[in-house]
DNA sequence: ACTCTAATAGAAATTATTTTCGTTTAGCTC
DNA sequence: GAGCTAAACGAAAATAATTTCTATTAGAGT
């Protein structure tokens, strides 16, 4: 269950092209949540010069894919996280404003939610957005 | 229950002034959530000039104070609601991508993420993002 | 390995939103 | 209702993210 990266990314019908491999090797290695910007200076690094527009494409490309969470700050930033456990059912998560971990969270609302979507309003659900914000146990007081 | 403007903003120790005043009735005039953008183009029709950091800033602290909704859309861009049963306890919305329309939810799983966040993670919640986006009865197929 | 083509990358322009800072105003006090 | 002061406003600059369009490249087929 080591994460094979090119393979992810063929099963998203995306090419494995380099930068995609080094933006997930760069989420991987982080413990947190990362901004576009701090992943284009880590892929300045390796590869000299690079797009910023590359940077966000791509970001945003694996998290559409499920390869990688994206995260809506409260200040309306945009972060990106690899979650090493993903092969697990869908699930939601726990974003520490202070430290910046990212913890999963068991329970999920949402198929709550859209029966009564369902039921109540007749309607159907499209897509949803769940982020949970807090302060986590090592930065609690 | 009429919405009183005046109160409401004087609740939120923001002074009443008129700009206020009338983003508010903008919004409460319209059947859905609206764009910054559109509620930029109204305000110039009745002040004939107005400062676009003006909309953005009260838009902003009146939907931080709770008098009205700030929509996150998929898309990344803001959208503003004025929700008439505000009075009524926390509660989240469905909101329509086709028609814009923003229905109530009954529902909030929040509580039990909430519980979950204190028991498993030892953690506490700041603040959280709930957005359910689809396709309403009126506009499905 | 070589060719071909659709997918990807990058530069630059654009859009959306926020911040800064000098000017104006709401609303309290007299 | 005149004066005062903190809050609100507006213009312009800054920041974050996205789009557009041309150049480049991954990888399928040979």
């Amino acid at each position: 269950m080591t994460a094979d990266f090119p393979s992810s990314i063929r099963s998203l019908h995306l090419k494995v092209t380099p930068k995609r491999l080094a933006i997930l090797d760069i989420l991987a290695g982080e413990p947190g949540y990362v901004s576009p910007e701090k992943v284009w200076q880590k892929m300045k690094e390796r590869f000299g010069k690079i797009g910023l527009s590359t940077v966000y494409r791509n970001l945003e490309e694996l998290s559409e894919g499920g390869i990688i969470i994206k995260i809506v700050h409260p200040d309306r930033k945009l972060y990106y996280y690899f979650c090493h456990n993903l092969e697990g059912s869908h699930h939601h998560h726990f974003v520490c404003i202070s430290c910046r971990r990212v913890l999963d969270l068991n329970f999920c609302g949402l198929d709550e939610i859209e029966r009564e979507v369902k039921s109540n309003l007749k309607g159907s659900v499209v897509t949803h957005l769940l982020q949970v914000f807090g302060i986590c146990e090592r930065c609690g007081i």
